[in-house]
This record gives C-alpha cells, sequence and structure tokens, in this order.
DNA sequence: TGTACATCAGTGAACGCGCGTTCACTGATGTAC
DNA sequence: TGTACATCAGTGAACGCGCGTTCACTGATGTAC
C-alpha cells in the first residue's frame, strides 16, 4: 500500500480515478445521479467503458463514491463556517447548494429508487449536524437544532425545485427569516 | 363530443384510460417518476406497448396527466381540510404525503431531468397555496404564508428522503412543533 | 331483421437507442537479473 | 546497459436488457340502409 503509493502507475492510477469522477459530477450537474452512465463518462474521456472496471468495481460503486465524498465536501463546508454561528453556517450550505444543485439533490433530494446509501453516509450526516447541534447550547438541543435544520431544507428544497419561480419570491430575504427564525 | 360520451365506445375508452394511469400509479409508487414505462404498463395491462398510443401521446403526456391530476388531488385534499385551520390543512398534507410518497415527490420532490412540468401545474401549485395564505389575515401575509408552507416541507422532504431513519427523531412531533410554530 | 360498410382497438415486427457488464485479447510499461 | 519476463491499462466484440416510437395489418364492433 504505502510504499507504492508513489509509483508512476499508482500515481496515473489516482489521475484517472479522479478524471473520471470529475466527468461523474458533471453528468451529475447536467441530469442527477440517474443520468450517471459508464458508458457516456468512458465516452466523454475517449475511453471504451471496459476500460473503467480497472478503477471501479462498477457504476454503483462511483455513485457511493461521490455522495460519500458531497456529504464530506458539505461537511467541511459547514465545518469551516461553524466559527460564523448559525448564519455563517446557515449561508454556507445555501452558498453550496446554489452553486451544486444535483450536488444538494443527491444528498437530500428524492431518493434513486432502487438504490439504497451505504451506512457511512449516515455517520457524515451527522457529523454535519453536530456544529449545528452545538450552536444550540440551551435545553432543548436536539428539538431546536431539527427545526432550524428542516426549515433550512425546506426552503432549499423547494428553490432548488423551482417552485418559487414566477410568483416573484424573495427566496434570500425568505432564507434569511427562517435562519433567525431561531434566534433568542 | 358531448353527444359521443355515453356510447359504449367512449365509455370504454374511459375506462382503459383510467386503467392505463391506474397502473402508472403503481409503477411511481415503486421506482418514482423515472421508473413510469409504456411498455412496462402495457405488460402490466396483458397488452402490447403500441396499443397505449390510441390512448395517449406518448409517454411525456401520460406522465403530465400524472402530475396535473396528484395537483388537484393535493388541492382537493387541502380546501377539505381549510375548515380545520392551519393544523388542519398541514395535517392533511402530511397524511396524503405519508400515504403517497411518491406521489407528493412527483410535485414537490427533485424534478426529473429533461422533463419540464406543464404550466397548468403553476395554476395548481398556487390553488393549493390559496388556503393557506387566507389563514394568515394579519399584515405580512405572503410572508408568513411562505414560511409556514417552507417549514412543512422541509420536515416532509426529510422524512420521505428517509433522513431521520435510526436518528430516533419523533417526526409526528417535530411537524406538529413546526405547524405551530407560526401561531400567534 | 339482414346485409354492406366504416370505424377503430389491438397486434407483431421492426427501428434505433443506451445501458451495465463479461471476456479473451493486445501492447505498452515496469521489474529482476 | 541489455535482455527476459511479469504486470496491467485499455480494446473490441458480444451478451441481454429495456426503452419510446412507427408502421402495416387483422379482426371485432358499431352504423346506415
Amino acid at each position: 500500500m504505502g510504499q507504492l503509493s508513489g509509483s508512476p502507475r499508482a500515481r496515473y492510477r489516482e489521475q484517472v480515478r479522479s478524471e473520471v469522477q470529475a466527468h461523474a459530477w458533471e453528468q451529475i450537474a447536467e441530469a442527477g445521479a440517474a443520468g450517471l452512465s459508464l458508458k457516456a463518462i468512458a465516452k466523454h474521456m475517449g475511453m471504451t467503458a471496459p476500460a473503467l472496471y480497472r478503477y471501479f468495481a462498477g457504476r454503483d460503486e462511483l455513485l457511493t463514491g461521490m455522495i460519500l465524498s458531497a456529504y464530506e465536501e458539505l461537511a467541511e463546508v459547514v465545518e469551516a463556517a461553524a466559527s460564523g454561528g448559525r448564519p455563517g453556517m446557515a449561508m454556507a450550505l445555501r452558498r453550496w447548494a446554489l452553486a451544486n444543485p444535483q450536488r444538494y439533490l443527491l444528498l437530500y433530494g428524492t431518493p434513486v429508487p432502487g438504490y439504497s446509501a451505504p451506512p457511512e453516509a449516515t455517520v457524515l450526516a451527522k457529523r454535519i449536524f453536530a456544529p449545528v447541534l452545538a450552536s444550540f447550547p440551551a435545553d432543548p438541543t436536539q428539538e431546536r437544532s431539527l427545526s432550524f435544520w428542516t426549515r433550512l431544507h425546506g426552503v432549499l428544497s423547494l428553490e432548488l425545485a423551482g417552485h418559487f419561480a414566477g410568483m416573484g419570491v424573495d427566496t434570500d430575504a425568505l432564507f434569511a427569516r427562517e435562519v433567525r427564525s431561531l434566534d433568542g
């Protein structure tokens, strides 16, 4: 393991793996998780599909990796914003969600039928939630944290699904109000 | 038009149409909108796929019809509960969503890539929202109604996506608290 | 009531598409002596 | 430095699958006289 990690072949493997994932993100950004296809990725990379099986056991393993790394990315975003308190974390979440709508929907949107997330996902979901819990030091910590979290996701999920389009809704203000709604 | 509506053939057409839709609901319930397939429906009905083109112009038209009738169904549910005030409407929404998760996700979940909802959907969405607006007669009607609505959907969408599973969360209580959160 | 005709529901074959995945293989790259 | 061998990335063909959709057709049902 360790002794090979710097070898040319190992480095090349890592490079191709991450190139595959980059193309996978592009596909997910365009058509969601359902649009993730090994053959299409291979085509975009100028390779044939069977070659990808050198790098991933199959489509589901690739998808699992994408989900886990999206969770990890969001965890880092939220943790980095934790010093800004709840408003900081909420805004960081929103910025990330609006910048990567399909990545957000991959985690919090409609579950992909026939695919179930790996157990590690739950661990990461809890890790993301931890700074929120810590921001409510008073008594009903769990209750208030859950309300805070569901209020943010309520705005975001309806916004990303386009349900406010053409209704003249100021989603920035709406979100900001929800962020403050559990203060004090 | 009117004069044929009672003829045997017209009645038969209507019967087959609604049988197709019933099978479509079953498929949506099992695998979401992405799982909706004319060939599979035909197979379940003991017919061949081309026969369905006598009843629907194609898959997209069928899907559009399903979405519109789901909106209409929900509109009736909410309107029927309007006399119970916001708690009544909220509980009716939740009951309907939990009883028909995929039907709820068809309306409020991740949009189907490559498919855009018809304009009538917006009209129906506003119709569903109207009783909520009416329940906030005081000044910032629009603001409070939007917050109410996004709070309900925040709990529901996370709950239906299974994000509270195994976390020991009392979603009934959480939802009930959110319903009350904008009172007074 | 009976016959001739028009309507139209449903079939079966076919089209072209994309998917995940397997397999035997070629040929380049790296390793050991 | 040079040769023999092992490793392994990538190919190309193939498998079986399901999809939406079209087309020419059969045969039953309904209509007009």
